[in-house]
RNA sequence: GCGCGCAUAGCUCAGUUGGUUAGAGCGUCACAUUGACAUUGUGAAGGUCCCUGGUUCGAGUCCAGGUGCGCGCACCA
């Protein structure tokens, strides 16, 4: 065979290693010979954090080579919201217009090109990382099969009573003109001016001012001393825009110890004060519209936005002497959207939602309710979730869910399949937009504008992908998927919306295993983010380091659920690794005509023994360690037998013992396919070198498994003591490379060290072994117990 | 307010049922260059495993309490 270069460049053959697999058509499981229970992920939706996707080309590529029939099946979502945003910013510094100016139609176009775009940028990065996804079933939220699933998915719920239509209070955000689910609003905490307000008799407290315009009702605990005398009782207050009745109701939401104790409501713009109004049945006034702006019902403050209209209301109030003092300090949460950071409004709006604890049937007679099946899939153990501590945390987020609003009023994404008529106002919903309206048999009707939440489609994601609600071979074979691996952040967002709609949708769980990764950090610890310009461009570091080298910096160090640093020295540290397994293969090569060998050669010498044991616990460690999700573990291990076991010590030996065709043949043709999911370019490179195109592809070659070993011998551990213990002798007394050491066993109780001596003078001591008798003047070296050696050196000999 | 995580060498981090002398990488110091590899080799230094108490023959690991940092959820008048 050739001699291969002395460093390995993984630029000159990592993208023609990708084609050739690629052609060679194992990707898709159906042209494996496979054997055993399939195993499937389905590639998650691509995020900020989307180039950590070697965990999961790791686990494929191991049961590829366990001989299963592998399946991870990529595609892209559309992310409703986010993408949008980003298209309209780009429409706006174009040419200043915005989505409006364009119009519906015209407007998804531009969006549909910038997503393309996208998508295949996406793509080359996963290919570039060697991510072995079978291409030809790629799918995409928006394709006309997804959409279909999340149609028929809809209207079940709907016939089910568990899609709703109604007036609730919801989160809105006038900068991106849409609803939001409640987790899609974040909070950030934030000093706010706290109000003390005269309102009549009672002092009131508040951070928003500008909401309280027609407040017309106090709250105060029940057994708050100080205003026992004014429960139920109304009054005339002069106020805002002029006089209020007011009354005062009790009720044990008030906490006595925030401000003054009484507070007033404002029904339409807070989700405690809209249950209170519910429960009690005050009228609910819109104050602050969807456009963020005061509405007609706010008076002569109407069109003001939310900023003008507190100032002027504040005006006002102390123009009336009703401001009472000022908290400066006040520490308000601040709701803001997670998509561009505009405070939030709650407010009233008609919208679809989905009902979480409402009964439905499943089957002939047991009833049961979304939030239950989503529990019980966990809780069960059905569905396990790495690291476990996880499986609480869903717990609780699960229990506390409240119906999940899932229309939006952006233009990106799913129609909802719903029809209004425009006579009547009646609503229909079905795949397909009735002729005629069922109840006034007018035929103008109009479907909903509105788009589904980007999480409702990919919700459906580990079945709709496999061709579902067609009952196809890949949903038979490939579902339900047996890992799902994802950052924690999306959670609740995704793995949580999974679980309850394919539990509704097909009975069943969409993944044994959730494996819940960290988040990718810079050198300094802080979250990546474009403001920062800290992210790390995985093109551009597998352009220096090779993507072998990428891939090892995300593997080894980190464990499940717990956020990692990823920087460009502890990339180099892995490159560096990655070379040295080049230069092994290649000592080996230079060494010895390397041929494929299955079956353990037999040990002639200690140091075989040695390696062959070693290695087989090794290999079974890996083994063992991928099984359980713990691939830092079974990475570390590797790489620790790799370099200083067999770099460090079996090859040198080698050079020395000569004669290890078969031996090194063998390690060779293992060690490869055991780096082979962590380090796939290198391995493979070298394995089509070292054994030509004939061999086939390492990616499909067979994992080995139970390797026999020869039994533990404690031999060549104790020559390798014997080394290194005249090794540090050397430095120790800072001798010099021209310093010979001499020196004489002088109790070995394992009675092998004699046989070996012109091993321990190869392996670099610069030693010569001498007779007791001529060492009586040197420095006793205990190896370890029962090893002991006399040692001089010239100086003390003359 | 409720819950969760983290704290181990100068730095970044492993350490799954409790078990010899607690590990790695980077960095540091000394030495080595006709070597498969300087993307290298040899050797060394470096630790109160955050603190206090407990269980145990034995605790980095388990229990209780505390400190510091981070996160999630809730509240948000």
């Amino acid at each position: 065979m050739p001699e291969l270069p002395k460093a390995y460049l993984p630029q000159n053959y990592e993208t023609q290693i990708y084609r050739q697999w690629e052609q060679s058509g194992f990707f898709n499981p159906d042209n494996l010979l496979k054997k055993g229970e399939p195993f499937s992920i389905s590639l998650p939706p691509p995020n900020a954090t989307g180039i950590l996707h070697a965990i999961q080309d790791l686990m494929i590529r191991y049961w590829r080579l366990r001989g299963r029939a592998a399946l991870w099946l990529p595609g892209e979502d559309h992310a409703a919201i986010a993408t949008q945003n980003v298209v309209e910013k780009k429409l706006h510094k174009k040419d200043g217009k915005n989505r409006y100016d364009y119009g519906r139609d015209e407007f998804i176009k531009r969006v549909n090109e910038f997503i393309a775009s996208s998508r295949s940028t996406i793509r080359d990065q996963i290919k570039a990382m060697g991510a072995s996804c079978d291409w030809s079933r790629e799918r995409y939220t928006l394709d006309e099969g997804l959409s279909r699933a999340v149609r028929e998915v809809f209207v079940r719920m709907y016939h089910d009573g568990l899609i709703y239509r109604g007036k609730r209070i919801v989160n809105w955000c006038y900068r991106c003109g849409t609803t939001l689910a409640d987790d899609e609003v974040e909070y950030k905490e934030q000093k706010t001016p706290f109000y003390y307000l005269k309102y009549g008799p009672i002092t009131i407290s508040t951070a928003r001012p500008e909401t309280k315009v027609l407040d017309k009702v106090i709250i105060v605990h029940p057994d708050d001393k100080r205003y026992q005398g004014y429960i139920g009782k109304s009054f005339d207050v002069p106020w805002i825009d002029g006089m209020v009745k007011a009354t005062v109701v009790a009720d044990k939401v008030a906490e006595m110890e925030t401000g003054t104790g009484a507070m007033t409501i404002t029904p339409a713009h807070s989700f405690v004060d809209f249950e209170l109004a519910q429960k009690y049945g005050f009228e609910i006034v819109d104050i602050i519209g969807p456009d963020g702006k005061l509405t007609a019902n706010a008076g002569k403050f109407a069109g003001l936005n939310v900023k003008e209209a507190r100032i002027a209301i504040l005006d006002e109030l102390k123009k009336k002497d009703l401001v009472e003092k000022i908290d400066e300090e006040y520490i308000h949460n601040l709701s803001i959207c997670y998509r561009c950071g505009t405070p939030v409004e709650p407010l009233p709006s008609e919208q679809w939602f989905v009902a979480v604890d409402k009964p439905f049937k499943r089957g002939l007679f047991h009833r049961t309710t979304l939030k239950k099946l989503a529990i019980a899939a966990v809780s069960t153990g059905k569905i396990k979730i790495v690291p476990e501590r996880f499986a609480k945390i869903y717990d609780h987020w699960m229990k506390n869910l409240h119906d999940w609003c899932i229309s939006r009023q952006i233009w990106f994404g799913h129609r909802v399949p719903a029809w209004k008529c425009i006579s009547c106002g009646e609503w229909f919903v079905g795949q397909a937009k009735p002729s005629t309206c069922l109840k006034c048999k007018a035929s103008n009707l109009e479907q909903d504008p509105d788009t589904l939440d980007t999480w409702f489609s990919s919700s459906l994601w580990t079945f709709s992908t496999l061709g579902w609600p067609d009952k196809t071979k890949d949903l038979a074979t490939y579902h339900p998927t047996s890992v799902m691996e994802t950052g924690y952040d999306i959670l609740f967002f995704w793995i949580a919306r999974m679980v309850l709609m394919t539990q509704y949708s097909l009975g069943d769980i969409p993944f044994r295993t959730v494996y819940l990764h960290g988040l990718v950090r810079d050198k300094q610890g802080r979250k990546m983010s474009k403001s920062l310009g800290n992210g790390i461009d995985p093109i551009a570091m597998i352009d220096k380091y090779g993507a072998d080298a990428l891939r090892l910096s995300m593997i080894i160090g980190t464990t499940p659920g717990n956020d990692f640093r990823l920087y460009d020295e502890k990339i180099a540290g892995y490159r560096n690794f990655v070379n040295k397994l080049w230069n092994i293969v290649r000592f080996a090569n230079l060494t010895a005509e390397l041929k494929i060998v299955e079956i353990p050669p037999e040990a002639k010498t200690l140091a075989d023994k040695w390696i062959l044991s070693r290695f087989a616990r090794v290999a079974d460690l890996v083994t063992k360690k991928i099984e359980s999700y713990s691939f830092s573990e079974a990475g570390e291990a590797l790489y620790d037998f790799t370099w200083h076991e067999l770099a460090d010590w079996y090859l040198e030996v080698a050079k020395i013992e000569g004669n290890k065709q078969k031996i090194l043949s063998y390690l060779i043709t293992q060690l490869l396919k055991l780096w082979h999911p962590f380090t796939p370019y290198v391995t493979e490179t070298l394995w089509r070198e070292t054994f030509g195109e004939a061999a086939g592809l390492l990616m499909v070659q067979s994992w080995p498994e139970k390797l026999p070993a020869p039994a533990d011998d404690p031999g060549f551990e104790i020559i390798r003591d014997v080394v290194t213990a005249l090794r540090g002798f050397r430095v120790e007394h800072k001798l010099g490379p021209d310093k010979v050491i001499n020196f004489a066993v002088t109790k070995d109780k394992y009675r092998i060290i004699e046989s070996y001596t012109h091993l321990v003078q190869g392996l670099r001591t610069t030693t010569i072994a001498k007779p007791i008798n001529q060492l009586s003047n040197g420095e006793r070296l205990v190896v370890r117990e029962g090893v002991e050696l006399i040692v001089s050196f010239d100086k003390l000999d003359k």
